[in-house]
DNA sequence: ACCTGAACACCGTTCAAGT
DNA sequence: ACCTGAACACCGTTCAAGT
């Protein structure tokens, strides 16, 4: 994994996709800390200090990563027709396309999101829920409670993997939680110790869908 | 701030609570980079090497302050009767104490939280939906989605502010979001462009309490 | 048990220089 | 415009040694 990739062709000059490519090929081989310039350069077969050519600093590398995925979320998901069901599945592809890189989620929750296609999500869902029958500010701040469930779940569902690298079948995850789970003392924490069937499932798609089914519900009660 | 500053008193050997307190002293001067092995060290008068006496390694640092954070949350905010009222007060100190701490912030979201002060925080939310009138299921769900904004919403206001150390006030962030928006392009983005009052205070406690209501709102619906 | 000296294998970034 | 050589000021971690 650390022999270094060039593209085919002639010798050419690189291009910032080329700098993205290879950020995002280490992240999901050896985790977050892997893209580093230094390790990137090597992937590229140049110095370190010719990845300053296509970007100002690391900064700036990962608000273009950030940016990548969110256009590859907004590429996919179509609106269908209905509000519900159109922030369902935007809300579902945003999940698939993160936790496929989870080296890349912690940029998501680690840096101001006012992209184009940060912009273009948003005004997405501002859309979705005038559409759900929610006036300017309701909306708004609905569109905002959606970022915050969806980014925090993804976030803590790729917390929970200990090990580098793309994530287990979520069967499998949710299979080593509930065993790790076994440990905790029931006179200290009886509730907790009676539900760790249930805890087990918190990082999987039912528990991600219940929770933004609940939101969903929430705004129900705001039609004006 | 890079000044060491030895507790009172003879000379005598450190301690777990030394190094943790150096370390967030570290962090909220500096931001979350500042706490650093070998900063914590010059903090605390000793060579970097000295700090393993204490912690095996830098993770289970992060780990121990992720847990004494949390403990201060638990050892506040006590329960008052209502379940609503409890959830929203214990949902406002955990903000408080986070934000109190930006550096310390993105820990939370980027480690598995099993210690045991996240294990009686996670009693207490059991236990206050119990009360809701939710059963053993719904309980553990709602628990985790409540986990899930609180600690989303502070990553991303934390996430909002560019600089490190500790945050402006409130409104003073708020201005500087309004000023922000006013760049965003009506043509592309109408529905943005028209809601950037609203998106300035997303930051805000107003948008904390808001969102936070939709979900209690929405588990009244689930009482059995 | 607690701490130091010295080293190893890394970082991001910058400056000057080459083509 | 695009890349290299060399350097600066850092990292986390380990090994051996001292008291």
């Amino acid at each position: 994994m650390t022999e270094a990739r060039r593209r085919p062709g002639p010798k050419r000059a690189l291009t910032q996709d080329d700098v993205l490519d290879a950020a995002l090929r280490l992240m999901d081989a050896d985790g977050p800390v892997a893209a580093s310039i230094r390790r990137i350069a090597g992937e590229l077969g140049v110095t370190p200090n010719a990845v300053y050519t296509y970007f100002a600093d690391k900064a700036a590398i990962e608000q273009a990563l950030v940016e990548r995925l969110l256009g590859e979320v907004n590429a996919a998901a179509p609106a269908t027709g209905g509000w519900r069901a159109d922030l369902e599945l935007l809300a579902v592809e945003i999940r698939a396309r993160l936790v496929a890189h989870p080296g890349a989620v912690p940029l998501f929750l680690s840096g101001a999101m006012n992209g184009p296609q940060a912009l273009l999500l948003g005004e997405r869902l501002l859309d979705r829920l005038s559409a759900a029958g929610l006036d300017r500010a309701a909306g708004a701040r609905g569109a905002y409670l959606i970022m915050v469930y969806v980014l925090g779940a993804i976030a803590l569902e790729v917390a929970d993997q200990p090990h580098a690298g793309v994530l287990p079948p979520e069967a499998e995850r949710i299979a080593a939680r509930a065993a790790a789970w076994g440990e905790v003392p029931a006179d200290r924490f009886p509730r907790t110790a009676a539900a760790t069937d249930v805890m087990a499932t918190w990082i999987g798609t039912d528990q991600y869908l219940w929770g933004l089914r609940r939101l969903l519900d929430s705004f129900a009660g705001l039609r004006s």
